[in-house]
DNA sequence: ATGGTCGTTGCACATTACGCAACGCCCCTT
DNA sequence: AAGGGGCGTTGCGTAATGTGCAACGACCAT
């Protein structure tokens, strides 16, 4: 719509790849080194983007603060937290929270038994959409026609013999998820790793969020992770009391 | 210096303080409703900003995205990683790194030990820049002239009665962590936790990182901590050198 | 029903961003 | 040491682009 912030913007993702030099920038975007230049100062100014000492362009850090910031201002994530923790406390294992937004799905929040290897690496970042137990619950509801357009356009990479294999067969999957309720995913991203997951509702019954619990095969069998079934739905019907009950006002301030 | 951008940017800082509606953004841009919606639609379509279904606009998900990548593509982070790890089974304390930009310090790592609360909550957060250790490490390496300027602009907040009380005194501080190559957090930002950390410097001596290590008085006392100095800076030493020597040729890719 | 609020659209104007070309800098070559 | 190429930077004239206005339409509350 705005021809120069959609240039401005483009830049984002491209320095997403790794910093680029002017050039770089100018021939991506399809525009003169001098138009390139002035984007890059404006978004520079504003933090986004960093000079470094090379002289190239990378990604700013007021790109985390914002990020950060508006991790926080979710309020299923807020309100969720002390409930994942809790269930984190009675089962050990990993517990996921995601919410689904614009095509993907990506994690808000997790708390985690084991070693903190790399904690953050996930938080913010996209799912694999065709197999994870939260993708499934998010997407089963969505309505027919943007579920069935998004279910054709993706892309079905078969990380294991276990992965969802396409199309049709996801929207099977779906529509098997949305009939009972929760949804499970049996090494279908990692081989030995299987989660059970449960949907979170608002006041209109829509879903909002979603939660899983995963563990590895060695430490507890597909069979026995299905066992905590009933504690995941309790927790997550508990946040969807509480998200669709009190809905603190902070309209005005 | 580009208008049409520079004011599309506003309005993510804008939105980081919660979600508003279109009348909102364009008073506090000063523009027009209509200007304000067709920015709001472009960064929109560039996924920076989401509509929630109360049609009102809040930070987007490609916003995480984005952060994401450009944490993973800062090389300090991916080569300090698992020194850092290492460091913190040997130890078992909490262990930090930072980079400084553009007047902020922030966390880009960090492994710990202790129970995971909310483990995301730091990383990409701006640190209490007047007393943290790594802070301290950073700003002493700065140019002079930058180093005064931004002590004097900051503010010193009295965290607890150890914290730096002013501009001088933090000076004088950076001086001495300067010249002793070390630096320390005694309480300064919460009463109870103490941390030492090193500076990381790349291959022209230039601090280009720091690292730190924290642990509240209940487990060890600050003299405690102090004897791990020198494995701090053994590992920060690692990492420099790693950091220094092989720098890996990504320029064409 | 009716007034008010809020988001949306089309349009005419001129402000704003564009590409060009020339400059200056640094590094590499011979 | 002199020459050449690559890269970032600057000023400028042009017109394309973004702007504010005003009117419309949807929705909510009274």
């Amino acid at each position: 719509m705005s021809q120069t912030v959609d240039r401005a913007l483009s830049i984002l993702p491209l320095l997403a790849e790794g910093p680029a030099d002017l050039g770089r920038v100018a021939d991506r975007l399809g525009v003169h080194k001098s138009t390139a230049l002035r984007l890059l100062r404006t978004l520079n100014e504003h933090g986004l983007v960093y000079r470094q000492s090379d002289q190239r362009y990378r990604l700013g850090a007021r790109l985390f603060a914002l990020a950060q910031e508006a991790v926080e201002n979710l309020d299923v994530r807020e309100i969720a937290h002390p409930h994942l923790a809790r269930l984190n406390e009675q089962c050990g294992h990993t517990v996921h929270l995601a919410v689904y937004e614009e095509g993907e799905v990506l994690y808000i929040d997790k708390v985690e038994s084991r070693y903190p290897v790399r904690m953050y690496s996930r938080i913010g970042k996209p799912v694999a959409i065709t197999v994870a137990a939260v993708a499934k619950l998010l997407l089963a509801d969505l309505p027919e026609t943007e579920r069935r357009a998004l279910a054709e356009k993706l892309d079905y990479p078969l990380y294991t013999p276990r992965s969802t294999p396409g199309a049709a067969a996801f929207l099977k999957e779906l529509a098997t998820v949305r009939e009972q309720g929760w949804a499970t995913d049996l090494g279908g991203h990692e081989e030995s790793i299987n989660c059970v997951g449960a949907p979170i509702r608002g006041a209109d019954g829509r879903v909002v969020a979603a939660m899983s619990v995963s563990a590895p095969n060695v430490v507890v069998t597909a069979d026995e992770l299905l066992t905590l079934l009933p504690l995941v739905r309790r927790t997550a019907d508990a946040i969807s009391r509480e998200y669709s009950g009190k809905t603190p006002a902070k309209d005005t301030a």
